[in-house]
DNA sequence: TTGAAACCCTGTAGCGGCTCCAGAGTCAAG
DNA sequence: CTTGACTCTGGAGCCGCTACAGGGTTTCAA
């Protein structure tokens, strides 16, 4: 199987790939001999693991750490447990980040209802007014 | 003021100070003899604006076309709005994701609840399953 | 007056996770 | 035998900073 196979095999975009392979998430593949990287149906596996991780948002360290296992098979998983854990930990503070600035800018969009000249413009003013004091 | 005022002032790395007028966000600062910057009150209320702006997580971008609006007061400031009412639908939109993720990860992490082989450890045995057929 | 510390300057490189490009080589079909 | 689709490497660019290096300027105290 050729790189572009793979890319197809895994919706992976071809560059992602060789990427993934310099960072050292997927294995130097064997090479044919005009030089074009040759993967068999282990490659796909790996790299499905890779991206699906990748939809879970998690860094590629952490992804490392992950395929660090996978290549152990006989080491104790605690850690995956902890990586997971701490990894659940800042997808929940991102999320009460996020819904804190949402009401933010909710309140914020009612000091405009409608269209008048800048001067009056009751979200520039406010960006500017609380700018002082609070930051 | 210098540029270590203005920072003290503004609570933001001189750097950045630097940063943004390399990027249009402030104007370029009048020099002293020895070349360093000078800044006025202005200033220091034109770098908190771009700050609140940015703790809105709004970007650099965004934040270039609302100092316009200030600029030109008489303009209409519906674009505003508009910027405003875009941004907080991209705010909702990541919630909305990271809540799934959420959701996901912790079926994940139901997955092994105590230390076992590698080989056997629910995650990792789901993470390699799950990538298979739908990623 | 000297000299050290604290500040400031420019320019460049790095972070993460890709993405895109140029310029060259390889390979399969017509 | 040529065309076109694929592949290769190396390097730059994205965002919003951050952190240097290597110099110049100012300030304050001994």
């Amino acid at each position: 199987m050729k790189i572009g196979e793979l890319a197809l095999a895994a919706l992976t975009p071809v560059e992602t790939i060789r990427y993934y392979e310099r960072e050292g998430l997927l294995p130097q593949a064997p090479r044919s001999q005009g030089n074009y990287r040759i993967y068999g149906p282990e490659h796909v596996e790996r790299l499905a693991f890779v991206r699906h991780c990748r939809s879970l948002d998690m860094t590629l360290e952490e992804i490392r750490v992950l395929l660090r296992f996978k290549d152990a098979p006989q080491a104790e998983c605690g850690e995956v447990n902890a990586l997971l854990d701490e990894h659940i930990g800042h997808v929940a503070t991102r999320i009460r980040e996020l819904r804190r600035l949402e009401r933010q800018l909710k309140a914020l969009r009612e000091q405009c209802v409608d269209v008048r000249e800048a001067a009056h413009c009751g979200i520039l003013n406010e960006l500017t007014q609380s700018a002082r004091p609070t930051v």
